[in-house]
DNA sequence: AAATTAGACAACCGCACTCCA
DNA sequence: TTGGAGTGCGGTTGTCTAATT
């Protein structure tokens, strides 16, 4: 006998998230925290599943999310973890700040996935195919305009690890077609990333910022300039050991951070702000068609 | 200007895993 | 120990938009 269904799919939306179900999914959470998915949609009013709710929160509304392209940086690490961990996408995400798996493995599939094929890069070994390409100066334009659109232009020696054996991890093997394999040495090293300086804490990030939102969630109009954190909000933090997201990033390593650092605060709100389209005209991106 | 194509990203699906009664 | 519930995760699909013809 199968597993019951996750949801009563019959009568439930499904498609594009509409500006006033991310509101009432963000003001269900902020008022009651997460306890579980399942009865989020119910008790917030949304015609979704938990299941529908929990992603659209993950990976779009959490509050410390980092919107925007990958950097040079983030690209080189996202290969580099690759080659140690296989498309193990969860767990390179954890060690970005603000990135999703779900993010993380588009832009590979759209973005890194081409650029290391016109450099010959074996995927399944990350390393240079037999013949050497030209190097990035000697790239034919064709390419490079391929190219144009991320902002390096470099050579995929910096992705490539020739010196160590490579060993072929069985259990990563069998994701996916792409017979990834996995460099045990760097496995153990991403898996145990031994500075914890590198790792923000998420958890701070987000009390920081629920602060904020909680801010002009409670304002009909929004005032930039006088938001402060100093409100005493909190979410009710999960009490089970069930990790939600939220709960995961307690779990991160962290340094500490100021929950009033006003430099976070007022990327992230601008970021919302950008994205709901509130603070000038309150126009509804394409989002929202 | 309209139609077509390609790229990017959001969302869904279904299996795996963990927890707990 | 077992089975159900809830959630995590990776692969895949759908949708939208920009670029091209």
């Amino acid at each position: 006998m199968g597993r019951k269904p996750c949801c009563d799919k019959v009568g439930l939306k499904r498609g594009p998230w509409t500006i006033d179900e991310d509101h009432k999914l963000m003001s269900f959470i902020l008022g009651n925290g997460i306890h579980c998915w399942r009865t989020v949609p119910k008790l917030a009013g949304l015609l979704r599943c938990g299941k529908s709710c929990r992603l659209r929160w993950i990976n779009y509304l959490r509050p410390d999310l980092k919107r925007g392209g990958f950097t040079e940086a983030e690209e080189d690490q996202i290969i580099e973890l690759h080659a140690a961990l296989g498309n193990r996408w969860s767990k390179i995400a954890s060690h970005f700040d603000g990135r999703t798996d779900n993010e993380i493995k588009n832009h590979w599939n759209t973005r890194i996935k081409k650029r290391l094929k016109e450099m010959g890069v074996d995927l399944a070994s990350h390393k240079s195919a037999a013949k050497p390409k030209q190097t990035g100066n000697e790239q034919p334009k064709d390419q490079m305009d391929a190219d144009s659109d991320s902002t390096k232009e470099q050579p995929a020696q910096t992705a490539i690890r020739e010196e160590t054996p490579k060993v072929t991890n069985a259990d990563t093997q069998h994701e996916g077609s792409e017979d990834v394999v996995v460099d045990n040495n760097k496995l153990s090293q991403f898996e145990h990333p031994g500075n914890d300086d590198d790792l923000l804490s998420d958890y701070d990030i987000f009390n920081g910022s629920l602060e904020v939102l909680e801010h002009w969630l409670n304002e009909d109009s929004l005032e930039l300039d006088g938001r402060s954190s100093s409100t005493s909000f909190s979410l009710n933090a999960p009490t089970s050991e069930t990790s939600t997201g939220l709960h995961e990033a307690q779990h991160s390593d962290s340094v500490i951070r100021d929950d009033n650092d006003p430099a976070y605060l007022h990327q992230w709100f601008d970021e919302m702000d950008s994205f709901f389209g509130f603070s000038s005209s309150l126009d509804i991106t394409n989002h929202y068609e």
